[in-house]
DNA sequence: GCGATGCTAACTGTTGACAATCGAGCATGT
DNA sequence: ACATGCTCGATTGTCAACAGTTAGCATCGC
């Protein structure tokens, strides 16, 4: 808690709290002052209030005026309401990026592809994830459209959070990559079939989606 | 500005600052310095913050830690950003409430539609906007998707925003209400045929964007 | 004349204190 | 015993001042 160089000060306080959170310290219903935090912290209650206002956005925490701020519960239905979203956006992303992605951008695409195939063949599962997004993120870029690319940021932020929660160990248990959906939705996309990067796209969610809601992991 | 009960006092600032940016009265680029509007505003830097950071989420202002907030310019391109996001979403919305809707939401659903007809059948654009609006947030409701309804409003409000600038001129030209997609949308839910209704809201928003964007209003 | 360096001014990020507001608990009246 | 009103404690919303940083400019050296 010393250097601190540059990123925003509440950033690391939101950091600090969110892992809080997610770990389960602090339970869902909690209440968090803003006095206590800020002294905990070793910080005025400035940044801790931006924090708050930070986890709020973000879904963490319910904002009451005048009452205070909470914890809020996430949920499985939270998770499934994010890949409904992204599933969304996503398709719409690969039918402007069929249109608008110059050939460096189809390579550049590819590389990525390759990146989370390799990571996965190597059973790296961490960067795995990180590429995966990369992968999805990439061709949202393609579309051109930035307030969709944020959108998608958003929500692959979200997707990250609520697999920390109870969700993580159920999710981690009957996963497998889902590689040749991302490989049909580039192929796709290189060959400018829109409705095919599109269809790739809704499968993938749906393969994602069976696999994490559709049945317990009872075998 | 005396009075002010409780409707958080950053929220009104944040709507006059708004108000003057659309109105043309702060242009693009326009340092938004946190002491001179506390001042102007006649209270203190911390409202001022909430503000801006305000307009900073809604797109209207860009900040840059360490060198203050600015206004930014907000172009024809911004607005077809919107409606690819909003299609994208809507379309996700009615499959959903194709699946849920109880004949009361239908019921409710139709009422909607007849506050549209009715208002723009008597030529009241201003509440035939507003109904047309909540025509199109009550079947995002139906989704029972509550991060996708809160997406909803928000590029709901974006599209006011957008429309309330240059823009607003050349949308008020050659508009004809998209009543009979309405009605598609309506009927394609009631119907319980998904595809039908995510079609419907696709013809909606390639005519609207036709409308807007196509051509030039020159005669 | 031109580039680098140090200064200055302005603005943001942060701080600790003050005031307004809300909920809980208690006293009081019926 | 129950409802009602009041007071008190706790917590947020707000404020004015401090410290750190950045951009712009003048000065100095080459």
């Amino acid at each position: 808690m010393t250097a601190l160089t540059h990123k925003q000060l509440w950033e690391t306080i939101a950091d600090a709290l969110r892992d809080e959170i997610l770990d389960g310290h602090l339970a869902a219903g909690s209440r968090l002052v803003e006095t206590e935090l800020a002294e905990r912290f070793g910080v005025s209650r400035g940044p801790v209030r931006d924090a708050l206002a930070e986890l709020a956005r973000e879904g963490l925490a319910v904002d009451l005026p005048r009452r205070g701020t909470f914890v809020s519960s996430l949920t499985e239905a939270d998770l499934d309401e994010v890949y409904v979203i992204r599933r969304a956006i996503e398709e719409a992303a690969v039918r402007l990026a069929v249109e608008r992605a110059s050939e460096a951008d189809l390579e550049g695409l590819r590389g990525a592809l390759l990146e989370v195939e390799a990571a996965y063949a190597r059973g790296d599962l961490a960067t795995a994830w990180e590429a995966d997004m990369s992968f999805h993120r990439a061709y949202c870029r393609l579309s051109g459209n930035g307030r969709l690319l944020a959108l998608f940021d958003e929500m692959a932020s979200q997707t990250v959070l609520l697999m920390r929660t109870a969700l993580a160990t159920r999710a981690s248990l009957g996963w497998t990559p889902p590689v040749e959906y991302h490989r049909r939705i580039a192929d796709a996309i290189a060959a400018r079939d829109a409705d095919g990067a599109a269809a790739a796209v809704g499968d993938h969610y749906r393969y994602t989606e069976d696999r994490l809601f559709a049945s317990e992991p009872s075998g």
